[in-house]
DNA sequence: CGCAACATTGAAGCTTCTCAATTAAGGTGG
DNA sequence: CCACCTTAATTGAGAAGCTTCAATGTTGCG
C-alpha cells in the first residue's frame, strides 16, 4: 500500500555465531542465558538471510512457521487497516527477537526498513529445543515480557502525548536502544522514513517534519542530516516529554 | 490524582479452586494446561483477597513480589504521567493473569475498577514452581504472548482510529472478552467510568460521552443504562472500525 | 433525602490533518 | 561522474476533529 515490496534478493550464507546469535549486547538476545553446548544446538537449526529495503519477512495472516533474530539493519512491524492506514507497532534492531504471535498465524507484518540481515529458525525446531532447554524457554518468556512492557509504553505515548512530545519520546527511545546494544546514544540515526515514524507515532508525516523543525528551532536537537539527529540536551528532552 | 484510592477493606478468605484457578474459561488462565496434582501445588501458594473500588493492588515502582489471577470484578492497569495525565493500558477480567513486568518493579499501577477479587501468589514461589512444571512455564509464556498481541491491537486503535471508531472497537473488545470467558456477548456491561474509557482510548471523557450518543443516534447501539450498552448490529459495528 | 461523583450537552479554541506547492535526496543509466 | 528522474522531506494555508471550559442533568450512596 504505502510501502511496496521490491523483488529484492534473498541470499543464504554460512552461519557465524558472532554475527547471528551473539550479535550486539549478549544479554539482549535469545542466547544470553545459554551454555556453549546449548548454543550449538541452536546453530544447527538456524539459517541466515538478507532482505532488501521494504521486503517482507512475513505478512499478517501468514502461517507463523518461522521465528527470527535480527542481526543487522532494522525491521518494521506493522498492522494494516482496511482503509489503507497503517500502524507501525515496533522497530526491531540487531539482537531483537521476532516471532511472538500467540497463534498459528502472524498478527503483524514484518518488513526490512532499508536492508536487514536476520537468522531464521523453524518454530517447530525451536519448540523442540525449548523442551530440552529450560533456560531457553525462560529466556523467551523474559523477552516476551520485555516486549509487552515496551508496548505499554508505546500505548502511553500514543494516548497521552502531544505531537512534539511523541517525537521527543521517539528520539530518546532510539537513543536508548542504540546504547543498549553497544552503540552511541548520540547522535541518533534514523533508518526509517518520516512516514514510518508518523505511522509509529499516530501522526501525519508532515507533522513529524514540523515537530523536528520546531525542536531544532528550540535548539533541543540539531538535524545533522535527514537521517541523523543530534540531541543537544538530554535532560531538557526528558523533561519535555514529562516522563511518568 | 484522577482516581483516589479509598481505604477499602481487604479480606482474605478460604481458597476455592473453582473460583480462583479455574474461574471463567479454563483455557484462558494459568491453570488450563496443568494436571490435577500440579494444580494442587499451585493451591498451596495462593491466597485470595478482595479489593474495594479504586483500591490499588500495587503501584508503579513497587517491588514486584506478587502476581495475581483475577477471579471477580475488573482491574485497571495504568501509567501515570508527571502532568497528571493517565493512560489506562488494559482492563483485566476474571481468568486474566496479572504480574508480567520483566523487572524487579512493577511498570504499571493496578487498581480495582469497582470491587474485585483476586488470587495472590508470591512471585518467588511461582518461580520455584515454574522450574518444576514445564507446562506452567510454557503457559505463562503463552499468556505473555497473548497480552503482547492485545497491546499491539491497542496501539493500532490509538494510532489510527477516530474517536468514534475507537469507541466501537472498545465495545466490540469488551463483548468478545465477555464471550471468551463464558459470558454473554450482548449487551456489553461497562464496570468502568467514562473517564476510565477515555484514558484507555486516548480521548477526553466528554468525547467518549458524545461518541456513545452519536452511535445511539445512528441506531448502532442502545444505551440501556449508563453501564449497559446493547450492540444492535455487530456486522455494521465491525465495518465501522474498519478492521485490518 | 441530599450530597457528591458521574455523565451529558453546548460553544469556543487549538492542535493536528489534509491538500498543495516546493525543495532536497537518492538511485540509475548514459 | 553527472544528469535525470523518482522518492522523500519541508513548508504553507485552510479545514476538520477533538479538547477545553462551562453549565446542567443524572445516578448512587450514606
Amino acid at each position: 500500500m504505502k510501502q511496496e515490496t521490491k523483488p529484492g534478493q534473498r541470499s543464504s550464507f554460512a552461519f557465524d555465531v558472532s554475527r547471528c546469535l551473539v550479535c550486539g549486547a549478549r544479554n539482549l538476545n535469545m542466547c544470553g542465558s545459554l551454555e556453549k553446548d546449548e548454543l550449538e544446538s541452536l546453530t544447527k537449526i538456524v539459517r541466515c538471510e538478507t532482505f532488501g529495503a521494504g521486503e517482507a519477512l512475513f505478512r499478517e495472516g501468514d502461517s507463523s512457521a518461522w521465528v527470527f533474530n535480527v542481526t543487522d539493519g532494522a525491521i518494521r512491524l506493522s498492522n494494516m487497516l482496511g482503509n489503507g492506514k497503517r500502524q507501525v507497532v515496533g522497530f526491531l534492531f540487531p539482537g531483537d527477537f521476532l516471532g511472538f504471535t500467540g497463534a498459528d498465524e502472524y498478527k503483524v507484518t514484518a518488513e526490512a526498513v532499508r536492508g536487514a540481515k536476520v537468522c531464521r529458525f523453524a518454530r517447530s525446531e525451536l519448540t523442540r529445543l525449548r523442551h530440552q532447554l529450560p533456560q531457553l524457554e525462560h529466556r523467551l518468556f523474559e523477552m516476551a515480557e520485555s516486549d509487552l512492557v515496551a508496548a505499554q509504553e508505546h500505548i502511553t505515548i500514543l494516548g497521552q502525548k502531544s505531537a512534539t512530545e511523541k517525537m521527543v519520546a521517539f528520539l530518546l527511545m532510539l537513543s536508548r536502544k542504540s546504547a543498549a546494544r553497544g552503540g552511541v546514544d548520540n547522535p541518533v540515526h534514523l533508518p526509517m522514513t518520516r512516514e514510518d515514524i508518523a505511522d509509529f507515532l499516530g501522526l501525519a508525516f508532515e507533522t513529524v517534519s514540523r515537530c523536528l523543525t520546531k525542536l531544532e528551532d528550540q535548539k533541543l536537537i540539531t538535524i545533522e542530516s535527514t537521517r541523523v539527529i543530534r540531541l543537544n540536551d538530554f535532560a531538557a528532552l526528558e523533561d519535555y516529554c514529562e516522563e511518568a
